[in-house]
DNA sequence: ACAAAATGTAACAGAATCGTAACACGTTTT
DNA sequence: AAAACGTGTTACGATTCTGTTACATTTTGT
């Protein structure tokens, strides 16, 4: 099945030149021309966005904002579409979980090599996450500790799926709560605690890599 | 201070023609014959490494594998060397975080080339400091020492952040509780020296870079 | 060199943070 | 409809952090 692209632009011209070439290169794509037509979408059948972060309404790097925060976008890969190429752009851009960064202007067959890399990479080994012996599938939503099943709820993978892709990375409680939980529900600090505490005692030996630094947040031990 | 450059390749002719012209490009290198060897080395204090793919015992992908899988090291940046240019190595390459691909035999200049590039890239991490080999990474809120990690609480990290990017700036005590502390809580100015005092003994030899000049105040001495 | 002021540091106790069991309430399964 | 499950909240004991104090040491001014 063709893969499909959804391209985020406010310049017509420039999404014909990226849909002409990408059509070419096999992929099915859509144009959207701002943030807000975006949103007429349903942007979970995209494999990858390029993504304009200047565009009049809604920035680029607010509507990434808004699909990383959700649990039914969070894993889409986006590469962004810009002409600031200045370093804090970038690191801001990789913050809101980029997978790319293309500056403007830009070649197209550049353009093409980075998307390949991405799609490459997301079709293969992004859905299965290993550390020792414990492994992620996160397309089924499995988990399994020396071969036996690990029975997570929804809320314990999330966390343990966030703190596995960022090894070492401390999260605040406030980083875990707006990465884990949909941005309509308020719940308290401790909450986080209280899962961290359930998470652990159902990964046996790796309960000891969730670590937690007071005053600062929690954070996955590797090795 | 010369950019420090780790070379891994079990060909020693080749580590030496790559130290030499590293070397004479003003960079600094180590040379490790192995992945093994590599172990050896504090990883963290090189701002870049270059790895051969092929190698006896682990293979430069698994290394580079476990180096992406540490937050420690994960933002090292890798450019591999390989016989192999098929697409499918390259991708999984740049699936493992590789920064770029030069496949052998290749020109010394496009090695430099690819060197300066990448160096170039990496160097202002606005979100990283690093005086020597003291890193702090304000993102995650970690700090180590010789790639030790280094447990510092809040308010000394919050110290150590301050003092370390005002090197050589005297903070008074009421400047520094101002700093570091809450607007909303009092406390005595006899405090900042305890803290001060515990910061010291957490980072080793970097102790006497933390200054007291009488009747000024704290100042960290770079150098 | 001397006393006074400033700084370094160990020890302690109060404060803040954390781990976890128990509970409540809504949802899903049986 | 009852039981099982998921999950947020609360409470309390355990742990860690941190400000204060007291005394030791260094620096400063005369």
């Amino acid at each position: 099945m063709k893969q499909r692209i959804l391209v985020v632009d406010d310049e017509h011209d420039l999404c014909e030149i990226l849909r002409f070439n990408l059509e070419t290169a096999g992929y099915e794509v859509v144009v959207a021309y701002s943030a807000e037509e975006v949103q007429a979408h349903d942007v979970t059948r995209f494999q990858l966005i390029l993504l304009d972060v200047m565009m009049p309404g809604i920035s680029g790097f607010e509507l990434a904002r808004q699909l990383k925060s959700s649990e039914r976008t969070a894993g889409i890969p986006i590469i962004f579409l810009t002409a600031k190429d200045t370093e804090e752009d970038t690191l801001h851009g990789f913050e809101l979980g980029a997978d790319d960064y293309v500056a403007k202007p830009f070649s197209l067959r550049e353009v093409l090599a980075r998307v390949k890399v991405v799609l490459g990479r997301s079709t293969s080994h992004a859905n299965e996450i290993r550390f020792h012996n414990l492994y992620m599938d996160v397309q089924s939503r499995r988990v399994t500790l020396n071969g036996q099943d690990v029975d997570l709820t929804k809320t314990e993978f999330s966390i343990l799926h966030l703190l596995l892709t960022h090894q070492g990375h401390i999260f605040t409680r406030s980083e875990l709560i707006e990465q884990v939980w949909p941005a309509d529900v308020v719940v308290s600090e401790r909450t986080v605690d209280v899962n961290l505490t359930r998470l652990r005692k159902k990964i046996g030996e790796y309960a000891s890599c969730i670590c937690n630094k007071t005053g600062f947040g929690y954070y996955f031990e590797g090795v």
